[in-house]
Parts: C-alpha cells; structure tokens; sequence
DNA sequence: TCTTGACCCTGTAGCGACTACAGGGTGCAG
DNA sequence: CTGCACCCTGTAGTCGCTACAGGGTCAAGA
C-alpha cells in the first residue's frame, strides 16, 4: 500500500499522534478511511494538509484562522483579500506580543543589573515587584 | 472602616474581582477575615501583596514563581541569590519567546510583501502554507 | 504456536491562568 | 419595600494540546 499509519504521518510531518487526533476531531483534518483492524490510513492529499496546518501554527495562526485559511484555499478561483486580512490580523497580533514580551525584557534586564547580590530586605528585584 | 472589599481591592489595583478570588484559591492571597455578612474584608497588606502579585504578572512570572518570590520576599536576612535565579529563568523565557515571534513576524511579513492581490490560486500566502 | 512488544483505538482528565455563568445572599438609596 | 449594585460559592468553559487508562491489532522471533 501507498497509505500511511497514524505514527508514520507523526515521524513524516513532526507533529505528535494525539495532535493529529486532535486536530480530526476539532475538524481540521478530513476523517481517514480505516483499515480492517480500524486503523486510520492516511494518503498524499492528508499529509498536505497537515503540513500546512503545522505551517500555520508555526506562524502562530489559531485553529479557528486555520479553518478559514483552508477553506479559503480550497477556492482557486476568488480573490486573495480574505487571505490577506488573515494575516495582517495575526501580524499585528505577534507584534502586539513582541511589544509586552520586549518591554517586560527591558524592565527584568533593568532590575537584574542593579542587583548588587545582597540580602532580600535590600534586594533591588524584590523591591521594584513590591511597588519601585 | 478602613477594609476594603473584594470589589474596591479590585479597582484599586486592576485585578479583576474573579482573579483575585482565583488567586485566593491558587494560595497566593491569605484569606481575608470576613465582614457579618460574610464579604471579604482587606487591609493594607493584602493590597500590598496583590500589587507585588500583579507587577509579577505583568513580567510574565508563572503563579508558581510568584510564590516563590513572595516566599522569599518574606525573609529578609536571607541573600538574594534565588530571587537573581527566578528573575534569570523569566528573561531567558521572555527573550526565547521574542525570539520565535520575531521569525514569526518576518515571516508574516514576507509573505504580506509579496501578496499580489489577485485570486487564491496564485495567492503567494496561501502557496507558502501549503509549502513554499 | 505462543508471546513479546510496538503500535493503534476510544474516551476522559489535566495543564495554566483565567473568565463566565448559575443560583443564591447582602446592603443601601429612593 | 423595592430595586439595584454588589457579594457569595461552585462549576464549567476557554485554547491547544498532552497524558493517561483500558483495551485491540499485528508482525517478528523462539
């Protein structure tokens, strides 16, 4: 046979067999046709999709834009709009969170180089956590 | 009186009402006395301790950090070395994080840059999800 | 033939840090 | 005395997995 068990689509696409479960029941992947035992066999057409739904969660995309994303890519022939404002959403959903995350860096940096490595009643982290 | 209830405690700091009971709940608040009619009664100290819980929040600290730091935040003659290791350990997550959104970001922004705004099939977004 | 072990199945519960009810009680102003 | 804002407990939902428990399947080796 061509098909593929449950694991070897796991070792091929990287991503973990109760993810791939997972991602069925939320209704991601297409449910695969089984053998006699009941075991999933899975073909080509089912690990491009998985590929790109990992793709996609690489870049931080949630199911719910995910399903859309696959939806709208199943539609060769209308226009890329929808597509687009997918993501420019989650970019400026990541550089929304690089913004908190590069600003509590800059305060954790602040506070560990004026640590002068004495006792907690003196301790600089301490006392900006108790309020500056 | 000057108690606070669970509802001025909340506007004076910014944690939500259900967080802080949350946060009673996790043992990172003491349990307040409570008024005749059974409400929550706060004092100083505790407004204290849930501004040194949120300002840890806002840098990203677990809640099992957090009780860690309000641990050692309690002994006072005892150096500082842990609070420096805690305080390490979250710059290191914060700066693995911003690192991964920064590649999530270029890559986002790639693929917007080459957008050409004409139908899915020829969608450069959706052609890189699928595997470049 | 039997057994071992790796794999697969379903269903459910747990994670972190909240958030959102449902269904009730309290307390004060008009 | 009647609203209404507030408080109480307890439980379930969120997101995207992850980790069992308790079983079934299947191929290789003794």
């Amino acid at each position: 046979m061509s098909t593929l068990s449950i694991g070897d689509l796991a070792r091929r696409t990287g991503v973990p067999v109760e993810t791939i479960r997972y991602y069925e029941r939320m209704g991601l992947l297409p449910k695969p046709p089984r053998t006699e035992g009941n075991y999933r066999a899975y073909e080509a057409g089912h690990e491009r999709r998985l590929a790109f739904v990992k793709r996609s969660r690489d870049l931080g995309f949630g199911l719910d834009a995910i399903r859309a994303l696959l939806d709208l890519a199943d539609g060769a022939d209308r226009p890329c709009g929808e597509v687009d404002a997918l993501a420019r959403d989650q970019l400026a959903e990541v550089e929304r969170k690089i913004a908190d995350l590069t600003a509590m860096r800059a305060e954790l940096q602040d506070m560990l180089g004026h640590c002068r490595n004495d006792t907690v009643a003196d301790c600089e982290i301490i006392g900006r956590l108790r309020g500056k």
